[in-house]
DNA sequence: AGAGAACAATACGCCTCCGAAACGATCTCC
DNA sequence: GGAGATCGTTTCGGAGGCGTATTGTTCTCT
């Protein structure tokens, strides 16, 4: 349980955003950033299949977002060997030095809101 | 100043880019985000060469931005009179509303982290 | 072993965004 | 009044995302 006021929520999601596009390396969107936090916040295994369940969205997008995320080195995949059809998301240092950094970068943004 | 620990913070961006993407309506970037937010929180005047100052992108950057918010009745553009060159952003009561709700969503989330 | 289901990836056509450059309108200043 | 600066928009070629439909591989079940 986390208090925060409207006007503060809002000052933190521009204060954030705008830090994501003035440092814009990256440039993930809404659907990328919401598929690599799942992976790294909840627990493992991730298939292509159950994170476009879980996001309501169909299967190709997962794919692309795998494919783009991957190319950055943010995330890896691999072959199920119990079962060969799937294909298990798996977590890189890069990517949890990425996640990692943004949690500090909205934590320090928190920190300097107005009471 | 609002406490905040990392595992909090990055939870809090799973659950409103979570909830953005599946009641995704929308769809807006970060950028155009970062816009729309500068343009409710700031104080005005705004215009295309300020905004795209402060965010450090292109003017085309700014216009396509506008031109998106403003089909999705986000914002409204209107020429300076004092100076026919610049246009000036306006906010629109359905734009105001949008925020409002952002600010909401973010609030309610908040409520709901882990302590 | 063979038919059908399940899974991830790909093909396709469409749409939006990007940065750089060019453009038209308007202002400034001598 | 006229040259040059300033402002927002548009154009151009290119890159990447989208959803639907299809494909290739692997598993399941009788």
């Amino acid at each position: 349980m986390v208090e925060l006021r409207p006007s503060q929520a809002l000052k933190l999601l521009h204060d954030l955003s705008f830090a994501l596009v003035r440092d814009g390396e990256t440039d993930l969107s809404a659907r990328q950033i919401t598929v690599l936090l799942t992976i790294y916040l909840e627990p493992p295994p991730h298939t292509v299949r159950g994170l476009a369940a879980k996001l309501g969205v169909t299967k190709p997008v997962i794919t692309r977002a795998l494919d783009t995320m991957g190319r950055l080195g943010l995330l890896s995949r691999r072959r199920d060997d119990a079962d060969r059809r799937n294909v298990v998301v798996q977590r890189t240092v890069k990517g949890a030095l990425y996640v990692e950094r943004l949690g500090d970068l909205i934590v320090e943004r928190a920190k300097e809101l107005p009471r």
